[in-house]
DNA sequence: CAGATTAGTGCAGTCAATGCATTATCGCAA
DNA sequence: TTGCGATAATGCATTGACTGCACTAATCTG
């Protein structure tokens, strides 16, 4: 990841990453589209390298599996994700910290709720989708654990505060997108995610009254 | 009721049914020592059904895949819990509910902790073991998410607690358990379960003091 | 004993995924 | 322009999980 040339199509890149960048595209569109129309396991890697055009085994050259077609922008999120986290204020509490990594990266990377969606769907319907979902989170969690480490010095070994705060948060931030995505209007993905840390902060024995569910303009949050 | 009974089953059982149970157990036990030996990925059902004399087929008349061999005894301990979660009295919070159903699974049914440690080691070392453990902990949210639901009256598209609480509770559950089967003396598991939730409840602002490891100035009123 | 069940088996086939060798295309330098 | 190295795309063969179907044999039931 080097300075010279980002990652965006922009910049100058050759005809043949170029032409890389188009297959790969055009697997995952074709893929998406079918998953949408037919269900996700009942649309094979046949049936995708088919509709793009391309020679089944080019299906590998781009994903692993076809699970990976979905989420394979958690990678680069999950770096960013890390950098995030690292960069937060010394004052700020773990949880706190972990809370405005999130909302940094919720307000710097555009989400697509249709593809959100399509992926929750998925998620519920066939199960090997839902598992490798999980296992991202689980990546996230193990950097949250790490930086909490840090921050109070505390190993998990001595407690399971470490364990538990990453936890909940990967909990909240999934929660806070499915609820977002789900519904109709368009509250900004952080109320949801502001709602959800502050629940975990206050701890679960009592449910925060919901109180009028639009006006959550001036919650303690931090900025990114 | 009669003596010719043979093994701890119920007599109630005919040879048949004996006889499956054996062949089930047989085909559990190969596979496990052979994934301790020599790994999950690098065991197939091969190498499992010829130790344990039968033909592969047969291996699919009793587990549905290879990853259920580990997780098979899951479905039975989800009823359980469902069970012991309905009889909570309602004096208790949501929270102090499930707590109390762990607590009486956790006491009421033998763990084997060996078996633990080789399950949380096949997870660390295989992703879709990972995935297929974090899918059974899915089934426990939803039954959680119900019960809270009933409690509080409050249905989880008003407010995530539900959500939360389930997924914040599992992940209690699951350090918990982790933890207790990576110790070395024999502390009870219920009091890690007791540590996991007494921290859910506190909030995850603040890690409760395990020993006096407070030095530190500022870290001095939990907030809540 | 006769007939219904059903556990165990064998076989053929689908599909995901990988390794290896080959071809096509592109970037670059003489 | 030509030729060479890199690599995207492909073709082929194979492994391994898993399924459907038909069949055998053991067990149960009347």
């Amino acid at each position: 990841m080097g300075i010279l040339c980002a990652v965006n199509e922009r910049c100058v890149m050759g005809r043949r990453e170029r032409k890389k960048l188009a297959t790969r595209r055009l697997i995952r569109e074709n893929a998406l589209r079918l998953f949408a129309t037919q269900g996700f396991e009942e649309t094979t890697i046949n049936d995708i390298t088919e509709a793009a055009d391309v020679a089944p085994r080019t299906f590998f050259l781009h994903y692993h599996s076809k699970e990976d077609v979905l989420l394979a922008d958690s990678q680069q999120r999950l770096e960013m994700f890390e950098e995030a986290l690292a960069q937060q204020p010394n004052d700020r509490t773990p949880l706190q910290a972990v809370h405005g990594a999130l909302v940094h990266i919720a307000e710097h990377t555009p989400i697509d709720r249709d593809e959100m969606l399509l992926r929750t769907r998925l998620m519920e319907q066939a199960p090997s989708v839902k598992a490798e979902a999980l296992k991202d989170y689980a990546a996230f969690e193990r950097i949250i654990v790490d930086d909490v480490v840090t921050r109070t010095g505390q190993t998990p070994a001595e407690s399971p505060f470490a364990l538990l705060l990453a936890a909940a948060s990967m909990a909240a931030m999934r929660i806070a997108i499915t609820m977002w995505c789900q519904q109709e209007d368009s509250e900004s993905v952080r109320a949801f995610l502001d709602r959800t840390f502050e629940q975990l902060a206050a701890g679960l024995d009592e449910p925060l009254v919901p109180q009028a569910v639009r006006s959550e303009a001036t919650l303690a949050a931090p900025t990114s």
